[in-house]
DNA sequence: CTGCTATTGATAATCATTCTCAGCACTTTC
DNA sequence: GAAAGTGCTGAGAATGATTATCAATAGCAG
């Protein structure tokens, strides 16, 4: 059960960790298909789970399909996201953390979680419309 | 182009009302079936897709599918939500609403939108456990 | 180097959702 | 009330993302 290191998980993580936003699987793979890589469609999926478990990486669902983005390990963070060209902003939320466990305190719900995310159109795509 | 009414849409509008919480489409389906209405899968997408546009009905994506709820239509709101019994409290949040249009603007997004939910364990799921 | 076993990857299988299209059912018109 | 027009329905096919299968491969410890 131990784990190996093995290039095509270094791969993701790089490829991951290159990009700006939101990146599906999907997208991620034919990415690093064009660039020469020899991966295989499941390995992506593997080892995205893989970050996502482990922290390093983030994702949501859009769509019908998820999305990954790699993360600063360790931090509780949302993000601002462009829904034009995925760009990605890690954004801090104290206050919606505290006002999130009052809510859920409020009702009798414990062990809350929350999804907290914003979109918009970034100010490049806005020039660009 | 004009609108008909119909049973089966009357039946999705009827069932997604007596649900607590968010249910999906395909579950949806299923009771209606199981009632013992002929109903096609196809009418009930459509349907909930309808009843989402028009402000009648909240959805969100949860592990690859899309769950819809009955909602007080004409008002913006967010939801609370039981990950175990899928029992729902729509919220009120004057302040996030206000902390997601301030921090889009502070990273010079425009037209801001959000997703804000929380999940937690309800009264009702925690003494069964 | 050798053996053990986690990992890979081509492909099949799944699952939710959407599309297709012929038949059906309201509505309006005569 | 019958015929025509057209939105609606539903069974099944099509799609697209994700997961499972499983034999072959390749890290890693000794």
């Amino acid at each position: 059960m131990t784990k190996r290191v093995t290039w095509q998980r270094e791969a993701v993580r790089g490829a991951l960790s290159s990009s700006d936003g939101f990146v599906s699987a999907q997208s991620l793979y034919s990415a690093l298909r064009e660039s020469g890589s020899p991966i295989g469609l499941a390995t992506v999926y593997r080892a995205l789970s893989d970050l996502a478990g482990e922290g390093e990486a983030d994702s949501l669902q859009q769509e019908g399909e998820s999305l990954y983005r790699a993360c600063t390990p360790g931090s509780h963070h949302h993000h601002l996201i462009c829904r034009n060209c995925g760009l990605t902003v890690e954004i801090e939320a104290d206050a919606v953390e505290a006002w999130a466990a009052s809510v859920a305190a409020d009702h009798g719900f414990t062990q809350p979680s929350h999804v907290v995310d914003v979109f918009g159109l970034c100010a490049n795509c806005q020039s660009l419309s």
